[in-house]
DNA sequence: CTGAAAGCGCTAACAT
DNA sequence: ATGTTAGCGCTTTCAG
């Protein structure tokens, strides 16, 4: 009754070696693939491992290493915009191939605004991971600073918004797509369709990707008017309402180029409540080739392609490059991927 | 240059002893909220944890309690799904919000194909976590007999499709919708707004969920034939093949209930290039409520509504319980929350 | 109510 | 090449 039924108690490496007739470093050794074991030895310990079923305690491991084979994926992003959006999913399938592949666990991190941050900080700081992958951060985010103080290694998803000066000598390695070239691209390709009044509909400005990209906008249209431009947040909604205002300041506009796929597709939708057609009325762009989004406007969605799950992918792959030690001097520090425009019927 | 830099010796157990001028006994007593140490002593002890900074060490913890204030969440659905659908998001949300409320962790598991079974089982049975959550099962997966000889507590995330009698007295204990009730709603509602012939597209029909709602259609059409009832498989792609299929079989059909809102979706795709109208030539209903898919849909979609963030929460719930100690008799073994039909212009 | 001491299971020097 | 040994930092009887 109070004995637990099953889950019994698993074998420890001592019980291999007294099975396997040689001593727990012996084992310890072939389990670690260590060096200088003889083939015999080895295969009798093998022999017993799989016989008792043996697992390592990762615990007691971890103990004496002061190793966990774990990292941690913070997104700091609130309600809104997380799981509306794949974005994210797609990061983190990206990040799981790669820590699958190394043999490394996922612990992941939702924040819900800044209470959290406090939360997640301990954990960071509590020696729990090898390293941590964080996400959207906004520009005010007190969660780098934590980190930097707690010293753990850490690959940022997107560009940190703090200047380089606050990180010190060398600031922290991050992977971004190429939101200033691509939203270029984008705005260069309306002009090329002969448009003239070319509207932008923003990201949320606290995050360096809309601003990137309202820059990219700015440098192929370096005299576009106030007007033109209209904050949004990177949701359906918000690109519903930034739509209405710019058609309201200015009905004439023949283009609009939305900072990401979901708010475009809310620009869409007004656009065909107010009776436009889109393209021949009004051309529209998004950014991020969302494909749940953009291949299912209507009409199909002319976009900014960026390869979010390699992006996922390279973040881990930076921090495991780290964690093994190679250190400082290895490779870039941080990386930008390129972009690339993906012409559907939009635009 | 040997030496690492930051990431100091991090303040053990015994240093705070020593500043507090107490045993380990009485620190580790008075951080883990143990009874009966004089108030006097544990400020003290508090103050010297404040000055150091002091966070226990899981690993030296975990190794003596054998628990880890960690769980896994198993995703083991393939490419296609998983992230083409906020579903698993929104799950991921409610169960990282009950989990972080009791200071468990969330340790990801995200498996491509049968080949990751066998990793995510070593994992599974490695003592790494202290129970599982488990989703989206398929009829021949072998990840539950894994998961029951791992003697590890363990939720599923949906009925899963084996039979009762393979998993021995008690079966695992599951959270799922009333897919069954949802979809015969759905179809009376249909029935209700007087169209005669009613169209079935399936899920992916190795999944309990793709099943059930089937069961419902039947439930309240006995007698559709055949030739109404189309396979699909959860995604837009599907949606479109089955949807041209039905049209095809059946031209005259004048209404189709889709087992999630992304085959909805794909349905209203094609109805719209053959020119119905929806909704009235041919009526359409969805399931799930995915909002960034039914409100975005032209027209919105009318379809079945499930709360997948409370699904969520709840199977964090009941593995914690669990957890804790209660063990078999304490509450119900399975939840079938109820869904509600939410009316949007398609039907 | 508090302290002393015995490990939890493992790795990594250090011997041999 | 293999074994011996000393902890890693913590919880938990058991004495006092």
């Amino acid at each position: 009754m109070t004995e637990e039924p099953s889950a019994a108690q698993r074998p420890t490496l001592e019980a291999v070696a007294a099975r396997a007739g040689v001593s727990r470093a012996t084992v310890s050794r072939v389990v670690n693939g260590g060096p200088g074991v003889r083939e015999e030895l080895a295969d009798k310990v093998r022999h017993a491992v799989d016989e008792l079923g043996y697992v390592p305690n990762h615990a007691a491991r971890s103990l004496v290493t002061r190793r966990h084979d774990a990292i941690a994926v913070v997104i700091a992003e609130s309600e809104t915009r997380v799981f509306a959006d794949p974005f994210f999913a797609l990061q983190l399938r990206g990040i799981s191939r790669e820590l699958t592949a190394h043999d490394v666990q996922l612990v992941l991190l939702l924040t819900e605004g800044r209470d959290d941050h406090e939360r997640v900080g301990r954990y960071l700081s509590g020696g729990h991971v090898d390293g941590a992958l964080v996400f959207s951060l906004h520009l005010d985010d007190p969660l780098p600073g934590i980190i930097r103080r707690a010293g753990l290694p850490t690959v940022f998803g997107g560009r940190p918004g703090w200047q380089d000066a606050d990180a010190g000598e060398r600031s922290a390695p991050y992977v971004d797509c190429d939101n200033r070239g691509g939203a270029r691209e984008a705005v260069r390709h309306l002009v090329g369709l002969g448009r003239r009044r070319i509207a932008h509909i923003t990201g949320a400005l606290d995050q360096t990707s809309a601003v990137d990209r309202l820059d990219g906008f700015r440098d192929a249209l370096a005299d576009a008017g106030p007007h033109l431009i209209e904050e949004g947040d990177f949701t359906f909604a918000g690109g519903e309402r930034a739509m209405r205002r710019l058609l309201d300041a200015e009905p004439e506009l023949d283009a609009v180029f939305a900072a990401n796929d979901l708010s475009a597709s809310g620009a869409l939708r007004v656009l065909r409540e107010r009776g436009r057609s889109v393209p021949d009325d009004v051309a529209v762009v998004g950014f991020d080739d969302m494909l749940l989004v953009a291949e299912q406007t209507e009409p199909p969605l002319t976009t900014v392609r960026q390869d979010i799950e390699e992006m996922g992918r390279l973040m881990a792959r930076m921090l495991l490059r780290d964690r093994s030690g190679e250190g400082l001097a290895a490779g870039p520090s941080s990386v930008v991927l390129p972009t690339a425009l993906v012409r559907r019927a939009s635009a």
